[in-house]
DNA sequence: TTTCAACACGCAAACGTTTTCGGCAGGCAC
DNA sequence: GTGCCTGCCGAAAACGTTTGCGTGTTGAAA
């Protein structure tokens, strides 16, 4: 087994000093054509390569940028770290992932332990939890000791930093939009609990695009759910007592979840119920039927959010001027939705 | 702001030298009960944390584990990664994790970049084209310096080192007995190229299975898929010349696409056409019918590589012996199978 | 022969830690 | 008064780099 081979045990052998070395490789003028060419020849022979660490430390730079999402099984959060890696990639960068799994302690946990130099910065959507709490002040933390934070889809506006999100209102409004003109009467609205900022935002679309409408949001329509796993009697409730011809729900488990039941209890989808979800995964697009959508573009979402962030790393002078831009969305028509 | 804090500052601050500060932070008997106080506090107020660059440069140890897979957008691995990242986490470990997009270049390209210090081992699964053009120098080369590795899923037997697997023919073996207990007759096959490891063991599995019950494995019955998006008229073509009464399929992916292929030539599933699939995911769960699978548990797998490497990295002798272990499956019956 | 520039190289600091060792002062025993 | 021990602290090395600056040697010009 042959170690790695360091500057100093080159120069050992070479008989010359470290910083001839170093200055070899990196093809400085002062060092003679003769040496360079032997420590260079020699270098290759050992397969020489610099120390990343000892690189970090010196320039105070990592190039490494943290992740901090709330779940990795989730197809959505992928296609944003497969976004994230691919342009971190390009521009020379690593990514570090960790996992809240909802919770604001390990949330916070895991932003202690990467600010403490492991990174250049971060690209974190909030946990559930922490969106609960609203308690931010670890990220204002993080943020003050000028390490840059760029935040995805589970944003706040009590934190000032770079944001990339949908417009997930207006994405919405498109959804539910979309039923009225095509002349559905009760549309239902399977949502989570208002503490989820998103979950939030696209009921609020729901809302405003039945008011445009002059309909009003009957609260008998509309469901919310804190708990994947014991949602089944609420949504039945809806389907059964409301008999809506339209259902929008804000994620595809939401949607698939209806659609089963649904067909539980006799309805066809999308003769007698029309389901338009939210997230074009994996779910939607191989269930049967599959499943009309609003597409957010993870990917997209990603790597816009690692281009702000390598772009505020690699500015000279600091700039306090934040940006939130917002990748577009689209309804993609599937089977769950009639042909018109 | 304020920037973070170093023993420097403080030690300036407090008018003592560094070591003094680094021993009192550390609660080392040397230092009077005074200073101490006086230090820790100072410290606290300023909220100090130690660089863990420096740390990693002092101690030669990252505390980060490199991951190197074919793809996140793919839940299998991210179930893998999860398992990994709860593992490392509880041992104080954080994880740094690179696609290959089964690119052999990029998987080299990725290796190369983390074993110049930036982390202290390995897990990995190969990409396809690594595992088409069999070359696996890059992996010898960082074992060889000894960075340890531990591969799981799509492994190679060229080279040694710790590995984490199913037993992906018995598995298959399993799945296609299951049909041949319960009376099916004409039994397909939908897998991968046999350059894919686990596909050929998988493909290996169904032949013996055949075998031991003397039936002969029918190349008729068996398509085998490069590219997932022309697949179609293969299978098509096997259900229509062929009539299977079921399949079994080495992936969801393959499974859900039979079954979408089967419904549009008039086909039910289960009533005309069984189907297992493999890996127990998202599509199996929620595709209608949903799909009975060989389950595959990601999170477990995950969690034992990481043991495994953890282990490896924390013994004190360097030990040559390296261990290959079997993460149990088991059939998970559902829609797509009759009930019985 | 002296002077000076150019050339080639080494020294040392710096990044932020930890830890070994040595030193200084005070107190105690003789 | 001398010697020694102990308690407390600082200097310095080490991890592996990069880089500004100092220095010695060489050759040519004066």
């Amino acid at each position: 087994m042959k170690r790695k081979v360091t500057l100093k045990q080159i120069a050992k052998e070479l008989d010359v000093s470290i910083s001839t070395v170093s200055k070899s490789l990196r093809n400085s003028p002062e060092i003679s054509e003769d040496t360079r060419q032997k420590v260079q020849a020699f270098a290759k022979l050992y397969n020489y390569r610099p120390n990343n660490i000892a690189l970090s430390l010196k320039n105070k730079k990592t190039k490494t940028i943290g992740i901090i999402i709330p779940e990795i099984v989730h197809h959505f959060f992928a296609t944003v770290i497969s976004g994230i890696e691919q342009v971190a990639n390009e521009n020379g960068y690593n990514v570090i992932v960790c996992l809240s799994d909802e919770s604001f302690d390990k949330e916070v946990i895991n932003m202690e332990m990467l600010a403490n130099g492991s990174i250049d910065g971060f690209i974190m959507s909030l946990s559930k939890e922490t969106q609960l709490k609203k308690d931010f002040h670890h990220i204002e933390e993080v943020i003050n000791q000028g390490m840059p934070v760029v935040m995805f889809d589970r944003v706040t506006n009590e934190v000032l930093c770079d944001k990339v999100i949908i417009d997930d209102q207006l994405a919405a409004y498109e959804a539910v939009d979309f039923f009225i003109k095509n002349n559905f009467k009760k549309i239902g609205l399977v949502t989570t609990v208002d503490y989820v900022s998103v979950g939030k935002l696209r009921t609020d679309g729901y809302i405003n695009a039945l008011k445009d409408h002059d309909r009003t949001a009957d609260d008998a329509m509309i469901v919310k759910i804190e708990d994947i796993e014991n949602c089944a009697s609420k949504i039945e409730k809806l389907l059964q007592e409301q008999k809506p011809d339209a259902i929008f729900a804000v994620n595809e488990l939401f949607a698939v979840t209806t659609i089963k039941l649904a067909n539980k209890m006799g309805l066809k989808v999308p003769e007698d119920l029309s389901v338009i979800g939210f997230t074009d995964g994996i779910i939607s697009q191989f269930s049967t039927p599959s499943i009309s959508t609003i597409s957010q573009n993870g990917i997209k979402m990603g790597g816009r959010a690692a281009q702000m962030l390598i772009e505020r790393l690699e500015m000279e002078e600091e700039n306090e001027l934040y940006r939130t831009e917002l990748i577009e969305t689209h309804l993609v028509e599937r089977e769950s939705t009639p042909t018109l």
